[in-house]
DNA sequence: TATTGTTATACTCTATAACTATA
DNA sequence: TATAGTTATAGAGTATAACAATA
């Protein structure tokens, strides 16, 4: 469980400074949370993330994993290697395509996503359920033009201390 | 460089599914861009976070530093060769206890940490430079509450498609 | 006895390169 | 000739366990 920020933040900081201080904070919260959940049932990110692909876009061979998860064809085979060990996915051939290899969810590993998703959910409503929700969204328009401005502006090397 | 999140967001999802998508799709932006940045100087988010610590807290033992960093012993080691390979730090007697080693940065260390909190407020005022200091505050307080219940919640499995 | 840092070993994620089987 | 997936190899980050030197 690794973390990229571990102080308590400055008191001194400027508005601007203080809100990206947050920002980190929260992004290494919901990353290390994240990670946590998935370890107790014994998955990583990375699989959880082939998985979940899975889950939303049907079976897919494993070079259209590679695409979707932004990997080596390489890294694939691990991951995939993997969790056909763990009995989540299985490998079929490809009707058309004798070279490609077609990966399909598991019933374990259908029931691994919906858990997720439901999980997903859970996250959802307890942190803003209870919001009025013309304060939910202007809480994503403020998010949503802060991951605007990160897609066009180079983004730091450093984290908050 | 990894991502968790990549579909486009559903486009039906409730208000705070939409605020949980947004906030993985900001955590991820996050994370990929210090990466990327980093690595641009030959850094890993590992090895600048120790570089980080060494910068805002002065020299301290390696086992000072696996509690600074959450990690194992055995893991400062693999990061300290590492950066003493590159230059950045250096390994030093400890003046009291002859176990102990004291790990400080060297001059071209001290310039990346300083680089590294250049690059930090440079990020911070690109994304809420130009905003009203009341809008700052409040988007702040969204984001603190937001933490508490993290750090009080279970946190997902799941990630969003 | 307890602590500091190391060696030894192992697992995960990731990458490149070379190779096989197919297209 | 190009593509899908593999083996081979490598490096980073992480962990546990055993060990040496020192406290």
């Amino acid at each position: 469980m690794k973390s990229i920020h571990h102080a308590s933040p400055s008191a001194r900081a400027s508005g601007p400074d203080k809100a990206v201080e947050r920002l980190f904070e929260l992004a290494v919260l919901l990353a290390d949370g994240m990670e946590r959940g998935l370890a107790e049932r014994g998955l990583s990110r990375a699989r959880a993330e082939l998985l979940w692909r899975l889950g939303q876009q049907g079976p897919m061979t494993q070079r259209d994993l590679s695409r979707a998860l932004a990997c080596t064809p390489r890294n694939v085979t691990g991951l995939v290697d993997a969790l056909e060990a763990g009995g989540l996915v299985a490998r079929h051939s490809h009707p058309s395509d004798r070279r490609a290899t077609l990966v399909t969810l598991t019933e374990r590993g259908a029931a691994a996503t919906a858990q997720m998703q439901a999980d997903y959910g859970d996250l959802a409503m307890a942190l803003f359920g209870d919001l009025d929700p013309t304060d939910v969204a202007r809480f994503i328009g403020d998010v949503d033009r802060i991951v605007k401005r990160l897609r066009g502006e180079v983004v730091p090397t450093a984290e908050p201390g």
